[in-house]
RNA sequence: GCCGGUGUGGCGGAAUUGGUAGACGCGCCAGACUCAAAAUCUGGUUACUGAAAGGUAGUGUGGGUUCGAUUCCCUCCACCGGCACCA
């Protein structure tokens, strides 16, 4: 900051008014011909890698993106003003759906149309003035990149670490492909909305079980990480721990595998569940057809029924018998549509007592319910009763029984709260927390972590049972039959079997000129194409033709930003790069994207080509961008969405919102509340047409000023005329001031009052930017604190030449400031205040703690918690004097008179708090 | 149902470690400029009360801790997000 150098003459004239479009283009132009983004490794220089979710081409930006691009971009230029060695780097997220669904719908190649949304879409970010390294730039559908995901899978492949199995998937009927588990939401497939049906296809998977541990725990070491996406990943993966314990089944060889977690409620096992799909179902339905329909039953229905949300708990005995472990009871063993073959073993010990669903099954097909845990008020019940819970070989009979114990007699309130919890847990639903054993022999009266440990023990050393933790995680299954996308790179071989194209033969390159003929893939059903030999035995072989899901390019991609053109998927740059030091994104992809990407970084870590552990220290999600809905509904009782562009809201004398109509008739619309921005609504506004209205700066200042960056942001138009009234005040300013004669360096020493006042908010407000920038994140506060400096220096009139001093420092320090967010003006602005030098080459003020010194401070003065008054006292009064002063303000007294004074609270520098007896 | 989050003027939001609630912006009202409108500028804008000074109430609800609570604790309500037969 330049306060001690004298104002230097200005070489070139100001112009009067604020030409945004004249401005951005000339700053964008020099930026772009001068490299100023092109981000080399310099160990001699800390590094900032600042990343922003890769964008999917779908055609036009849109404003999600200009917010997640532009909370990207001040991050950058702020780190870069630190003097850090900044990346900012793009690539295009190119395969997918909707180029397919685009090829069908307008006949054009996928590639095509890409490419061309590519084009588009790269212009219009660059229009924003975002501070790319645009030569790092890819996009993920070219050969180039994805043989590096071809190499990785059949690395992975010789690891042992993909697979190939047949299994049961979501089938979207829609858009003819498998859809992975969190692609189906609420039943029914993520982008096309169709129900889901069930299928067996045989598919490739990536074993991401395997690392289920090292995601979770890794979890912990992430403080930079929202706690709910720590939290949704932590669901999502589920670790649960408990007892895996075999059943012997009268009549059959092999036991019967259970898990649970609650091996505490062992005791009250009443009947065994398992799944349609299990072995031993489809062994019994072999020579029974009533047990293969419902077994068919249940297959059919699946989701869809699911979908209809009925859920019923369904089931069918079959006649099997298996043994308690422990009392050597023989328990039915029922087949349940509740049981999910996927999970643990398939299989369930059902204890109605303790298990709600359980319960419910067990009501409705009449089967015994028996209370083995009891609560903590029950337990002391049965104190009183006078019956030690341990020790009694079976208190709750004791209790309930006829044999009472002496006590019970003087206990009769205790007996009613015991036979009361029985009754309850048998008649009105199960009891599922935690408590202390009882009906289980030699468990009586532990508790449940007593309990899941004498069972372990027992059950290990008889080996019918052992310890086991299970994850709610699944494997990744990677294959997608479309068309668009990576090709798988295997070979199928009558002789060999499936065999993973060797290195040296990839990549499979997907042919880019295609036809489409309907939703059929062209590579399905191109022969030539899929015909191949075998790479092992020579022989006639055929290609894999399903492909990658497309989050596998977006698993890696922020790797090869840090080594565009390495022989392999990175090189040595990259742990000069990584991790990731800023990453910003949406909320929406916490589970899928963000779990993928942390486990390929592993992957990536035990290939040895990079060091880290997690791929990214600190993450940020944005919310969406939302905006006003307005509607006619039309005759036959359709909503007709009307774009809030086209619309005018009436206001009350209270500026209430009574109405709206339509600014083409004048007649009135629908109010159809705030919904993040969509086609299917109409409330979508276009970025562009913005840009060229306001101008970047403008955009760029409103969505980060209008919310914090995690909230939703409204986008409002007359929001977005206040951040060009700002700008437009601020260019006039400036204008004004450097339209004066020069004027001398700031001498602190000559200030008087109002140019000392004027000097310390300049140097409060780079504290407090300072600090929402670098620690808080909350670039709407910091606006708002630069918008008050800019309106004190309105209020300030002082024309004298350490006036103008002063006036030139707070200009230098808004410009410096504001210019993270509104880079383009601010260069121009930087220039016009008569610096040499760009801007971007601009170190971040600091903060002058001379400046910020005060000489006296305003106190709040309060009687009893409530404000009465103010005093000024200088800096370093004492305590004593303060409270007089307090005392004797006139107003103050007028509270405290006649009464006693108690207590006086002073806190330095904020308040004085008089405490007095209260009437 | 479970897990997480949020609740503050007409609206978006601010109050950072328990210390002056409503910064900043929008909208609205009044005034200036103008033949007029727009733009721009100036002032006002939580509610009730009062001519004003001021007073009283007030951060979803009810309670608690404290000299002092938007902030901490408990209860309930509403909304948002995630998970949902996971044994």
């Amino acid at each position: 900051m330049s306060t001690t150098t004298a104002f230097a003459a200005k070489s070139k004239p100001m112009q009067e008014t604020y030409d945004f479009a004249a401005i951005e283009a000339a700053a964008q132009k020099l930026w772009s011909e001068t490299g100023a983004f092109n981000a080399t490794e310099d160990a001699t220089r800390p590094k900032y890698f600042c990343l922003s979710m890769l964008p999917y081409p779908s055609g036009a930006l849109h404003m999600g993106h200009v917010r997640n691009y532009t909370i990207g971009d001040v991050i950058s230029r702020y780190q870069r003003m630190l003097g850090k060695n900044v990346l900012q780097p793009m690539a295009w997220d190119a395969f997918g759906l909707p180029a397919e669904n685009a090829a069908i719908k307008n006949n054009t190649a996928p590639a095509k149309w890409t490419y061309a949304n590519i084009e588009h879409m790269r212009t219009q970010l660059k229009s924003l003035g975002y501070a790319i390294d645009w030569s790092r730039e890819f996009a993920t559908c070219k050969p180039e990149y994805y043989v590096h995901e071809q190499r990785m899978f059949v690395r992975l492949y010789k690891k042992g670490l993909v697979y190939r199995k047949n299994s049961v998937v979501n089938w979207d009927p829609v858009d003819q492909t498998v859809l992975a588990n969190e692609q189906v939401i609420d039943g029914r497939g993520w982008r096309s909305g169709a129900v889901v049906e069930k299928r067996e296809i045989p598919q490739w998977f990536l074993k991401i079980t395997a690392y289920a541990d090292e995601l979770l725990h890794g979890l912990d070491n992430l403080p930079g990480w929202p706690d709910s996406v720590k939290t949704m990943q932590r669901n999502w993966i589920g670790r649960s721990e408990g007892l895996e314990i075999q059943f012997g089944v009268e009549g059959e060889a092999e036991p019967l595998s259970i898990f649970t977690t609650r091996p505490d409620t062992l005791m009250g096992a009443t009947y065994l569940a398992i799944a349609a799909e299990h072995p031993l179902a489809l062994k019994v339905a072999s020579t029974n057809p009533q047990i293969r329909s419902f077994i068919e039953e249940c297959r059919h229905g699946g989701t869809a029924e699911a979908d209809i949300e009925t859920q019923e708990k369904k089931g069918v005995e079959t006649g099997l018998h298996a043994i308690h472990p422990i009392s050597g009871e023989k328990l039915p063993v029922w087949i349940a549509n509740f049981v999910l073959m996927g999970y643990g073993t398939g299989a369930v010990m059902a204890v109605p007592g303790h298990d709600q669903r359980d319960w419910e099954f067990a009501t409705k097909y009449d089967l015994l319910i028996k209370m083995v845990i009891i609560s903590d008020a029950v337990r002391d019940a049965i104190a009183e009763l006078g019956i030690e819970a341990k020790g009694n070989p079976d208190p709750m009979s004791a209790a309930l029984g006829e044999s009472r114990p002496l006590g019970v007699v003087e206990a009769p309130g205790a007996l009613a709260v015991v036979q009361e919890f029985e009754r309850s847990v048998i008649e009105d639903g199960a009891f599922t927390e935690y408590g202390i054993l009882v009906n289980s022999g030699d468990y009586d009266g532990l508790d449940y972590r007593g309990a899941f440990d004498a069972l372990a023990t027992r059950l290990q050393s008889e080996r019918r049972g052992a310890r086991r933790v299970n994850y709610r995680l699944r494997d990744w299954g990677v294959s997608r039959q479309r068309y668009w996308g990576c090709p798988i790179p295997v070979i199928y071989c009558a002789k060999c079997g499936a065999v993973p194209v060797p290195e040296d033969q990839l990549p499979v390159v997907l042919p880019e000129d295609v036809k489409f003929m309907g939703v059929q893939s062209p590579i399905k059903a191109d022969p030539t194409w899929r015909t191949t030999t075998c790479p092992q035995c020579g022989g006639a072989a055929e290609r894999e033709t399903d492909t990658f899901d497309t989050f596998m390019e977006s698993s890696w991609y922020y790797a090869r930003y840090t080594s565009p053109g390495a022989a392999d998927m990175v090189d040595a740059r990259a742990n000069y790069w990584l991790p990731v030091d800023q990453y910003i994104g949406g909320i929406e992809h916490a589970i899928l994207h963000l779990l993928y990407f942390r486990f390929y970084h592993k992957l990536l870590r035990d290939a040895g080509m990079v060091q880290s552990d997690e791929p990214a220290t600190n993450l940020l999600c944005q919310g969406m961008v939302i905006a006003e809905t307005y509607y006619r509904e039309s005759a036959g009782g359709h909503h007709e969405w009307i774009n809030p562009e086209d619309v005018e809201v009436q206001r009350d004398e209270r500026a209430r919102i009574v109405g709206a109509v339509l600014k083409a008739d004048g007649l009135p619309v629908q109010i159809g509340g705030i919904e993040k921005m969509a086609k299917s609504k109409n409330n979508g506004v276009d970025p562009q047409t913005m840009v060229a209205k306001y101008g970047a700066d403008t955009v760029r200042l409103f969505s980060m000023f209008a919310a914090p960056p995690e909230h939703s942001l409204e986008w409002r138009e007359a929001g977005v005329e206040g951040m060009a009234r700002f700008l437009r005040r601020l260019w006039r300013d400036v204008h004004v001031h450097v339209s004066q004669p020069d004027h001398p360096v700031v001498d602190p020493t000559v200030l008087n009052a109002t140019q000392k006042a004027l000097r310390r908010q300049t140097h409060e407000t780079i504290a407090k930017v300072s600090d929402d920038f670098g620690r808080r994140y909350s670039f709407n506060t910091a606006i708002a604190a630069l918008m008050e400096l800019s309106n004190a220096l309105g209020k300030f009139d002082d024309m004298s030449d350490q006036g103008r001093a002063v006036r030139h420092e707070a200009f230098d320090a808004i410009v410096l400031l504001l210019n993270p967010i509104t880079p383009h003006v601010c260069h121009t602005l930087w220039l016009a205040l008569g610096h040499r030098d760009p801007i971007l080459t601009q170190i971040w003020p600091k903060a002058d703690p001379l400046a910020l010194t005060k000489a006296a401070s305003v106190l709040a003065v309060q009687v009893n918690g409530k404000l009465r008054g103010h005093i000024e006292v200088a800096v370093g009064t004492p305590r004593e004097q303060v409270e007089n002063a307090a005392l004797a303000d006139p107003v103050v007294a007028k509270f405290l008179a006649g009464a006693a004074v108690k207590k006086i609270v002073v806190v330095p520098g904020k308040i004085v708090n008089i405490v007095i007896e209260s009437a």
